[in-house]
DNA sequence: TGGGAATTGTAATCTAGCCGACATTTTAAT
DNA sequence: ATTAAAATGTCGGCTAGATTACAATTCCCA
């Protein structure tokens, strides 16, 4: 793909911003590219070469399978973040994949050594790289103690909020959001069962604070939700 | 206290195994020391100026109090780890302590600000840094994911084993455990009432798995836990 | 334009483990 | 030694929510 695409690609994320013309042009040469339709499969497992991947567009959600064949949904990744060997180690073990939510999604990557060798010229994006890194980390604290302390009910309604924060469009108190999750990935997200979750989102459907539907959920009063 | 002692202190850590003697000596200038004893509370909440630490000895546990008043342990810190504002990001909101588990620790820290500075000036360290963090995060997606997915029992022997392996010294199949811990902070760790963390635990004593009281854990076969 | 697959709706069981309410034991402090 | 405070042991009731089991819808595409 053309290089002076690449580098429009990258320019625009908050991580290389600190960077040079030159340093840009540095890692866009080591830069993959790759474009995927929705319900796409992407496998990014030790089979392959360890990477860092920066997604471009779209959304994607990450699975991760255990020996049983269950499956658990690690993450859901947006526009803008990153994802794979965030932790500059390749785990042989895990068993994840990546699977296309939105209508398509195109992604970035680096290979592993390549984007070390990087940070090695780079002390400032080092720096930044770790913040990204320990923001993540915060969030899945967060979500963990959630987990603990709160019941289904309220987690469904911080992951709402929080998602209604992200990515709705907010009309007065009213908030719209495109919704490209079943009611199963929401369930999954939560940490509760296919059933549980349905039955909350209809009770509050019941009680007019909700409105779901395949292709959005307006929810009437955000700051009452 | 004394500068080489400092220096001393820092040299046998993993982190800090790549930089030279001058840019040890530059860290140790900006180094704080502290030691505590069996009990203390040590506060390193946003009301102090943000740090990272390094447990130079000891245990310490980190607990965090919600609205409600109640206490969460959010972290077990043992010899040689860090702790604090790791994600390089003050967060004002969290309330949280660390309390002294073992008879004495000392504790070095750096202003983050400090920190960040030495990071800037050495990319080496910097990488380790982010995979020390990394690694954290690692760990903590782990027991996360324990907690969703297993039961109570299996989550007290998955801590068991993983405390043994860190902690334990084996004799053939036997495997002797150092126990800092109450029965109530091992409840909260994996999450669990006290009441049901005291009855796995005497369930397995009565099956002869295991051997609690206050000083120690003795299991029995570590390969038929 | 049907028909199969995915998604959603609903209800009836069943159970792990939380919670309250103690008794008992151990530890630490005066 | 005495006593208060932690830490442990034990039990039964209770509930959130998993699980099983089907319908009913909606979507997709051949």
């Amino acid at each position: 793909m053309d290089e002076d695409l690449k580098y429009w690609y990258l320019r625009d994320h908050k991580l290389f911003r600190t960077l040079s013309f030159k340093q840009m042009k540095q890692l866009c040469i080591i830069m993959g590219f790759k474009e995927a339709k929705k319900g796409e499969i992407i496998y990014f497992s030790s089979s392959d070469v360890p990477r860092i991947f920066v997604l471009k567009k779209g959304n994607i959600k990450i699975v991760a399978v255990d020996e049983a064949g269950n499956e658990t949904i690690k993450d859901i990744i947006k526009k803008g973040d990153l994802f794979g060997e965030l932790t500059l180690e390749a785990d042989g073990e895990s068993n994840e994949y990546a699977k296309v939510l939105s209508d398509d999604v195109a992604i970035c990557s680096f290979l592993l050594s390549d984007f070390e060798d990087v940070l090695l010229k780079n002390p400032g994006l080092a720096l930044s790289y770790t913040k990204i890194v320990g923001l993540k980390m915060k969030r899945i604290k967060n979500s963990y103690s959630n987990l603990i302390s709160k019941d289904a009910k309220t987690r469904l309604v911080l992951f709402l909020k929080d998602w209604a924060e992200k990515e709705g469009t907010q009309i007065g108190k009213k908030v719209i959001i495109e919704n490209y999750l079943t009611q199963n990935d929401i369930a999954q997200i939560i940490c509760t069962s296919r059933q549980t979750a349905t039955q909350l989102l209809n009770e509050m459907e019941a009680k007019g604070t909700l409105l779901y539907n395949r292709k959005e959920i307006v929810i009437a009063d955000i700051t009452a939700l």
